[in-house]
DNA sequence: ACTTTGACTTCGG
DNA sequence: TCCGAAGCCAAAG
């Protein structure tokens, strides 16, 4: 399994209605400093949910017309935004322990 | 082998 | 709230 597979499907795993930032993702994959790397298994793997994968605090990161995109999906999936980021306190995922890499 | 490049994050000012 | 700098990672040039 190579990290990026590894990133895929915990990005598989993130519930409609609820999103996770690049940070969080790879810290459930194993990897809490490799944020970036996040961003790279969107680009290489097609079919991920990628507008739930938000940047810190629920921040929309995703350039340019995307980025409209993106919130419209989200909001259609009943997220709330509160301004320009994503209330976290109501849609951060929460994943359970099973998600986690065992020790 | 060195530098650049991202849908990043945290910390300060 | 809004930058800028620094830290971070792996692939690509």
């Amino acid at each position: 399994m190579t990290n990026l597979q590894i990133f895929a499907e915990v990005i598989r795993k993130i519930p409609r209605g609820k999103v996770a930032t690049y940070g969080k993702v790879a810290a459930i994959a194993g990897h809490p400093k490799a944020a970036r790397q996040v961003v790279r298994a969107l680009n290489t793997f097609p079919g991920l949910p990628w507008h739930r994968v938000v940047g810190a605090g629920g921040a929309i990161r995703v350039p340019g017309e995307h980025a409209l995109e993106q919130r419209m999906l989200l909001e259609m999936e009943g997220v709330v935004f509160r301004g320009t980021h994503v209330l976290m306190t109501r849609h951060a995922w929460t994943p359970r322990r099973s998600h986690h890499r065992v020790l």
